[in-house]
Order: C-alpha cells, then sequence, then structure tokens
DNA sequence: ACAGAAACGAGAGCACTGCTCTTGCCTGCC
DNA sequence: GGCAGGCAAGAGCAGTGCTCTCGTTTCTGT
C-alpha cells in the first residue's frame, strides 16, 4: 500500500510534502485566509497551475493541512498519557495532557484555528477527518477508562435526557465506561478546549496574565468532574 | 452627537446601515472570508468604489459588525439576567443567561464566529470592541456580586500564583466581589463559550445529540465552581 | 522493444477580489 | 450666488482560484 513503486511515484510523494511544508509555512506566517496556492507556487518556482496536479482544489490542500495537525495534536496528547502511564494518580495525567495540548496550540496557533477556530467559508469538513480528530478525545476516554477498570472512578450524576447519547457515545467510542462518566467527559473536553481557545484567540488579552495556572485549575476541577481520582486508591 | 444636521448626514447615517444590513446578509449566508465588497455594493445598486466613503476598507466593515455583534450579544445576556434579577436563585439566573447567549449563537452562527472563533487574517482588533466586548463577562460578574453582597457566595480557592491577577482583575472590573470568585468566574466564562463554540463549530456533530441538557448541566456545574449557591439563603 | 496511455509542467486566459486615482456632479454653508 | 467639500462612477492595478490547451516525460501492456 506504501511501497513506492519508480520515480515518479517517488517524486509525487516528495512534491506533495513540498507543497504542505510551504503551504504550512505561510500559514504560519499568514494564517489560513490569506494561503494562496499561487504564492505556494511561486516559492516552489513551479506554475500554479502544476500545483492543481497535487491538490485539486485550495479546499483540499487545506483539508490535508487539517489532518495532519489533527494527527500532530493527537500524538502529542498520546504522547503525554503514554509517558505518565499508571505511574501518576489520573487527575495529573488528564491534567498532563490539556497542558500538552495547550502546548502544542500556544506554539503553533494557525494549525490549532484550523482545527478549532470558525470552520472556514463554505467548507465542511470531509469524512476524511474523523478519524484524526477523535484521538485527542480517545486518549482523555483511555485515562477514564483505566480509572474505571482499576475501580477509581468515582461516577458523576447522569440527567435523564442525556441517557440515550451518553450511552450510545459510551456503546461506539469508550466500552467498558460508565456512560455518565462518557457525557461528563465530553463536555469537559469542549470546555478544555473553551479555555485554550480563550486565550489563543486573544479573549484574554489585558484581562489575565497568569494563565498556565488558571488553566490548570480548571482542568483540574473538570477532571474531578468526571470522576477522576486525585491520588490513586490506595 | 447624535443629532442629525441635514439631509446630508441623514443620508449619510442611511446608507451606512443599509451597508451593514446586507453586509451582515451575506455574512449569514456565506460566513466572514467569502464577504465581498463588490458584492454588497452590487446588491445595492453603487459602485464599489464609493461604498469606500463609508468604510475605508474591508477591515473596517468587518470590525464595524464585530462591535454590534458584540453588543447584540451583550444586550441579550443583560436581558436574560434582567428578566429574572432577584426572582430567582444565582444558579438559575446564571444559566438562563448562559442559555440565552447560546441561543443567540445558534440563531447568528457567522456573526459568533466572527467574535468567538479565530481571528480573521492579519486581523487585530482594535479598542473600539473592547467596551462591547466585555458586557457579557460583566453580566456574569453581576450574578456573582448580586450572590457576594447578599451573602450567599461560597468563596472558592485561590492558588497563590492567581492572586495578583484576581487581586487586578476584581479591582478594575469587579468591585466588591472576592478575587477568588472572580478568577474562578474568567475561567467559567471561557468554559461557557467552549461548550457554545464546540457546538456551533461542528465538532458535537455525530457525537452528542442532546446538546442543551448536555449544556445546561456543564453551566450548572461552573455557576456552582464559581460559588453561587442553588438555592437563595432562607 | 516499441507504441499507446497516463501523468506532468508551463502558459494563457476567465472571472473575481480589495483598493486607488481621476473625473465630474450636486449639495450645504458663508 | 459662488465655492469648497462630500459624493458617485468609471477605469485601472495587482492579486486570487481555477480551467484549458499544448508539448514533454515517464510508465506499461503487448
Amino acid at each position: 500500500m506504501s511501497t513506492i513503486r519508480g520515480a515518479r511515484e517517488r517524486a509525487r510523494v516528495e512534491v506533495t510534502a513540498a507543497i504542505k511544508d510551504e503551504a504550512r509555512k505561510q500559514l504560519a506566517e499568514e494564517g489560513a485566509a490569506k494561503l494562496s496556492l499561487r504564492a505556494v507556487a511561486r516559492e516552489l518556482g513551479m506554475a500554479s497551475s502544476a500545483l492543481y496536479r497535487y491538490f485539486p482544489s485550495r479546499d483540499d490542500l487545506l483539508t490535508a493541512l487539517i489532518v495532519d495537525a489533527y494527527d500532530a495534536i493527537g500524538a502529542v496528547a498520546e504522547r503525554a498519557a503514554a509517558d505518565r502511564a499508571h505511574t501518576v494518580p489520573p487527575v495529573e495525567r488528564w491534567t498532563a495532557v490539556a497542558c500538552a495540548v495547550r502546548e502544542w496550540g500556544l506554539a503553533h496557533p494557525h494549525e490549532y484555528a484550523l482545527i478549532f477556530g470558525s470552520p472556514v467559508p463554505g467548507y465542511t469538513a470531509p469524512m476524511d477527518t474523523v478519524g484524526p480528530a477523535s484521538r485527542v478525545g480517545l486518549v482523555f476516554i483511555g485515562i477514564a477508562r483505566a480509572a474505571s477498570e482499576a475501580g477509581e472512578l468515582a461516577v458523576p450524576a447522569l440527567a435523564p435526557e442525556l441517557r440515550r447519547d451518553a450511552e450510545r457515545m459510551a456503546a461506539e467510542f469508550a466500552p467498558g465506561v460508565p456512560p455518565a462518566a462518557v457525557a461528563a467527559l465530553v463536555a469537559a473536553w469542549a470546555q478544555v478546549f473553551g479555555l485554550i481557545s480563550f486565550e489563543l484567540f486573544g479573549q484574554f488579552n489585558r484581562v489575565v496574565e497568569a494563565r498556565e495556572p488558571l488553566f490548570r485549575r480548571a482542568v483540574g476541577e473538570l477532571a474531578r468532574s468526571v470522576g477522576l481520582p486525585a491520588a490513586p486508591a490506595a
């Protein structure tokens, strides 16, 4: 599947990567809306029309960047969780993952905006993005599952209107985790990204300076709202 | 200040309003990135160059729309809070404001994205926006202050790294509210918008169906994290 | 080994954008 | 009444996404 059969295919993957790299560079400098196919082609020394052999439209290029960004942030989250697997209380592991995600966002604000900011104009996310997009969520679920299997999860209350959703989500994404915890987890997940987005999109400007402590405190409380214990059961 | 001195000025404010209305219409249909000055001018039957007499650039038009959006969402929040002033427990008042904001967002997704989504390309918010931008926050602060003055506020813990920020914010925006509550409030504020943004920007698609119950539950917990009581003191 | 097919790069061109400059008209003020 | 300033319109510039055509190169089936 990923074997390269000849010089032609080899060149193709190289050019594709070069285009994405240059696009990412322009993205970091100017933002998504100013990313221009012609400028990318110019910088690469090729005709703008040649670029359409690799990406059929500007939106397709953006989609590729979005998938890469989801994968990058997912990898960061997975690594943060794996580094601390079972050596640390669940709340701390949860906080470490959230902090890693936040730091990735601070380092790559435009890529973060690409995936968690307002969806671009008429753009609707294609199906290729749903897999990579769920990686961070799965990391959080994994932390809850580990706690659940160790019998350390304090299952929160579940409103009756949420039961159907919670049970479906648990069956689909988080087998073995109590539905009530899954529902709380999804809400907590959105709130974590709310904190990061507010900071990145400038809503804390001239309001909050000590952003990391504020973030850690809120994220810790969210972990507790999911039912994670602050210290492992003796 | 707002007196209209002649037919000329009267015409000017009317044309300005017409331009903003048409721009808002196109914003709602296509999104911010596809908003085109020429299309607005075309729809209004004027030359595109004439439009520059009213807004020196596309960014200035966007800024005007942003200010209007902040004012609209601020008015919605103020109204929701005023309608329930002192007739209802603080947690319910807080939740009502959050729900009102959420519903405004659902009704005006593109305008919401304009103010809480990723900042547009090279755009940096001018000072005109800070006033209107703070109205929603002030409503939340007002709820906390009312509870505090009634002696009903359970002041949360405050991490030492947050003390300076919290005291400065309290002095600047929320005199009379305990600094610890202000810090918790700012975090809660970001999390409320995180929940709304995730829903509006499609991150809950194919994941959560019962979004309002999830929202209400999370928002209620946030109110409690600020120290608001669920029922008024007897 | 060679012909046909497929992939490729380059250029011209279309319709659109934000924005500027110049030219005249028309209105409100002294 | 003149006249300065606000105003609309048109032409034009540089840039954009995207399409089409036209040679050339590379791979592939016989």
